[in-house]
RNA sequence: GGGCGAGUGGCGGAAUGGCAGACGCAAUGGACUCAAAAUCCAUCGGGGGCAACCCCAUGAGAGUUCGACUCUCUCCUCGCCCACCA
């Protein structure tokens, strides 16, 4: 009889042929109805692929395989985004330099993605620390500080003294660095940044539009955290100076009793003279600077500060003189970084006044006795403005006050340089020289200009000892020949820029080049670009919510601006993976649960494996991997290639006539795994073809060759490899250019077929289940009626038909008696 | 503290206003076997009953509805994200 299933043996030969064919790689300049598929780009850690990250891929995969037979040219191009901090802090801890480390990794990254059976367009493949990648990263920085998008400012940064660098406010997550862990502190120091900002309206006006996960428009809505109010000044009691505060509550300020500036605000600076407790602040200044955010925040609601005596203010409402403190509740990033303080009506500031013994009275009527009420409302005690509701009287007494409506983004610029090795260099020169004589290529950042783009890259050159400084700079510091560099502008000794970009601007754009790898003119050919994108389907993980995603969306839409793509957002549809887990916990090496895909492809197969990642749990959930589970997967598959191998290839004189029931179900089942597909509901999807399989080996003589070769192509996007191998060998056309199974026609289904002739309709008396009945399918009421009355269940739960109140039939589905 | 999501058999999960537990795992019994594995058949939420059947059950409690796992409110638990943003 027939061979048995041998999946190690058909996957390795049918992985070859793919690749040889090419049949999965599309005409990028011609294709007529593009696809473009894609998973977040990963970062090639030396442990190899994780399991959670093989489901997400074959996800993307199944879905492409999917849209490719339904007639689209498919484009799920693969890299590896390989630079930056993630791979070298794994250099670093197992002392192994980067440059000899990348070429291992990314060998059994790719090994192990091939594995998956995933039909990647592996002739466009990039990595980021190729420089003919990067040299476009570095182009990119260069046009983004020629149009004034770039610049430079010292500034109060987040540090992560373990990474020993930089960090946008994105990467410090609850005060903790993204990348280790470990607590990070705010540090003085001049860095780049991109003016992200600048788009922080469109950034949010656009969301709406998108056809993403709601949770993760919602975290970007919140971190992007529009707020209405208004810029209010306070003037210092015998001084011209006067403290601008931001605040939502403007309709509270006859209620504001003292100020709080932050401790890094220049204020204080400038004041100094004036405050006779100056060496208190001094000393609190000092220790502000030096707790980390965690303990910034740890200390929670306990709120600390110093008055600063000497200096008072006016509140501009009541002209009352008011103390000024300082106090790290409050923060030098938002805002003015200075605060109006109304205890009665913010937490905060009620938290503190009580410490301090601020007076606390009350301008908004909460209805209570209560001191602290936040919300809206009718304002009392506030002279000529009482008896007025909050929102007309925080347009009126900003006017009163001479004050100016603000829209305020919570927002902050995207901190871009970082002070380590393996990245992109910056690729910027600086001169002293021109700098004191007034020049520069833009007046706002004198001395400083771009590299002529002619000598791009600018090459990250081997540094042996790579280790990050500390010291504000980047080892490239330490390398004369790659720093030393005559000025493009005067000729005079210049500096080179040693600092690295972050590698988000890595894989802020990575996306754009695909389709445009082979160009080495450009970055991106406009053409392909805006034919091929916006990408259609996009899938990665939620924990990009605010840091990728909103990165690359900044970066498309101005590269719109710039007329260099055609589109202003990168990603039509978006959909958040679920995270996999192993006993419930969370897989990590600590723990010792980390599934490895290596044993299990070896032991499984690639198309159990698949299948069963995709049959755990809704993909966009995400659940916990039981190796028990997978048994159910690998009878499946063994009971699909024995059921083929009896079946397909029957000789037509075999064949059933075919049996009504088989044929409807083949339909249905056509219909429900096409709509579970689209709705990336692959776990049903599967459960509809076992149905299926259940059926067919149940009556295996009504079974039809065509049948069978019609559930080989609804599995063929979950098991590329078995359903392959049955197609070659029972379907294809032999003489046909190419009869792989994955460019065939998706099959449809006949909408007359998934109807059936009878319907079993259930009976309820009042509202529990009784009896349940077989009539034609789309019976009349009356009908129904007189079927239902006549059953003898009815009759013994209904013996006295006068006392129905009502009947209720909702075709083809329930008929209620509802009884008095 | 705020936001988002989730709570259903021994387990993963299905059903999103109409027969709760599809599909699969595990388990139990049986067939095959000298035996085991594999495979096949049967049972498989709880309680009652010889049985036909009946009752209870989707985290807890209320509500809307002829009818609620599904919608609304309150509470509890868990997960993720943000977190002194004025």
């Amino acid at each position: 009889m027939s061979m048995k299933y041998n999946p190690g043996k058909i996957e390795s030969k049918w992985k070859k042929l793919w690749l040889k064919k090419k049949i999965y790689e599309p005409d990028l300049k011609n294709a007529e109805r593009p696809f473009y598929t894609l998973m977040m780009f990963p970062y090639p850690s030396a442990e190899g692929l994780h399991i959670g990250g093989v489901r997400t891929f074959t996800g993307v995969d199944i879905y492409g395989r999917f849209k490719r037979m339904q007639g689209y040219d498919v484009f799920e191009p693969i890299g590896l985004d390989g630079f930056g901090i993630h791979s070298e802090n794994y250099a670093l801890k197992i002392g192994k330099h980067p440059t000899r480390l990348v070429p291992i990794t990314e060998k059994n990254f790719y090994r192990q993605l091939v594995a998956t059976g995933n039909a990647f367009s592996w002739d466009e493949a990039l990595e980021t620390y190729d420089p003919d990648y990067y040299r476009w990263t570095q182009w990119i920085f260069i046009q983004m500080f020629k149009r004034g998008l770039a610049y430079r400012k010292k500034a109060k940064v987040n540090w992560c003294p373990s990474c020993l660098t930089v960090l946008a406010d994105e990467q410090v997550v609850s005060g903790e660095c993204e990348r280790c862990g470990s607590p990070t502190i705010k540090k003085d120091l001049e860095q780049w940044f991109f003016k992200i900002t600048d788009y922080a309206e469109r950034l949010l006006n656009n969301l709406p539009k998108l056809d993403w996960s709601e949770n993760i428009k919602i975290a970007q809505e919140h971190w992007i955290g529009r707020s209405e109010g208004a810029l209010i000044k306070f003037p210092i009691l015998d001084s011209q100076i006067s403290i601008e505060v931001f605040t939502t509550r403007p309709d509270t300020l006859f209620g504001a009793t003292y100020m709080v500036v932050a401790p890094e605000h220049p204020l204080v600076e400038t004041l100094k003279n004036r405050i006779q407790n100056w060496k208190e602040a001094e000393k609190y200044i000092s220790a502000a600077a030096k707790r980390s955010e965690i303990e910034r925040t740890a200390e929670g609601k306990e709120k600390t500060g110093v008055e600063l005596k000497g200096v008072r203010a006016i509140n501009p409402a009541n002209k009352e003189e008011i103390p000024v403190y300082i106090a790290d509740y409050v923060l030098f990033g938002y805002g003015t970084g200075a605060v109006m303080a109304v205890p009665a009506h913010d937490a905060r500031d009620y938290a503190f006044a009580k410490k301090f013994n601020i007076p606390a009275p009350v301008v908004i009527d909460g209805g209570q006795e209560e001191m602290l009420y936040v919300g809206a409302g009718r304002l009392i005690n506030s002279g000529k403005f009482s008896s007025m509701q909050s929102d007309e009287a925080k347009r009126a007494i900003t006017e009163f006050v001479g004050g100016t409506l603000k829209v305020q983004y919570r927002l902050r610029d995207w901190l871009i340089s970082r002070q380590r090795y393996w990245g992109p260099p910056i690729p910027m020169i600086f001169c002293g020289v021109c700098e004191k004589a007034g020049m520069g290529e833009r007046k706002d950042a004198l001395g400083w200009y771009t590299v002529p783009e002619s000598e791009l890259p600018v090459r990250l050159p081997f540094v042996k000892d790579f280790r990050p400084k500390g010291t504000g700079e980047s080892p490239l510091a330490s390398v004369k020949s790659f720093y030393e560099i005559p000025c493009p502008k005067c000729h005079k000794p210049a500096r080179r820029e040693t600092d690295v970009s972050d590698t988000f601007l890595d894989s802020a754009w990575y996306f754009l080049r695909y389709p445009s790898v082979s160009d080495s003119r450009q970055a991106w050919n406009s053409g392909i670009t805006n034919r091929w994108l916006p990408v259609h389907m996009y899938i990665g993980g939620a924990e990009h919510a605010v840091l990728h995603l909103l990165y690359a969306r900044f970066l498309t839409m101005v590269f719109y601006d710039w007329k260099l793509v055609g589109f202003e957002e990168p990603f039509t549809t978006f959909r958040a993976h679920g995270l996999i887990t192993k006993g419930g916990a969370k897989m990590s090496k600590s723990k010792g649960n980390v599934v490895n895909p290596d044993d299990y492809f070896k032991r499984y197969g690639a198309d159990t494996m698949r299948m069963y990642l995709a049959f755990l749990a809704p993909f966009a959930e995400g659940g916990d991997f039981q190796d028990s589970g997978i048994a159910g997967i690998t009878r499946f598959l063994n009971r699909v290639w024995e059921f083929s191998n009896a079946h397909a290839k029957k000789t037509s004189s075999e064949f059933s006539p075919g049996d009504e029931k088989v044929i409807k179900s083949v339909h249905k089942a056509v219909k429900k795994v096409t709509e579970d597909i689209a709705e990336l509901h692959y776990n049903t999807a599967i459960s509809a073809l076992m149905v299926l399989l259940n059926e067919f080996e149940a009556k295996p003589a009504a079974v039809n060759r065509e049948d069978v070769g019609i559930f080989l192509k609804l599995l063929a996007p979950f098991a590329p490899f078995i359903t392959e191998e049955l197609w070659q060998k029972f379907f294809a056309d032999k003489k046909s250019r190419s009869h792989s199974i994955h460019l065939e026609s998706w099959p449809a289904f006949d909408k007359k077929l998934i109807v059936d002739e009878t319907v079993v309709v259930v009976v309820q008396v009042n509202g529990v289940m009784r009896d349940k009945f077989e009539i034609k399918n789309d019976a009349s009421e009356e009908e129904v009626r007189t079927k239902v009355l006549s059953l003898e269940k009815v009759k013994h739960y209904v013996p006295d038909v006068s006392k129905i109140k009502k009947f209720i039939y909702i075709k083809n589905k329930i008929a209620n008696i509802v009884l008095q």
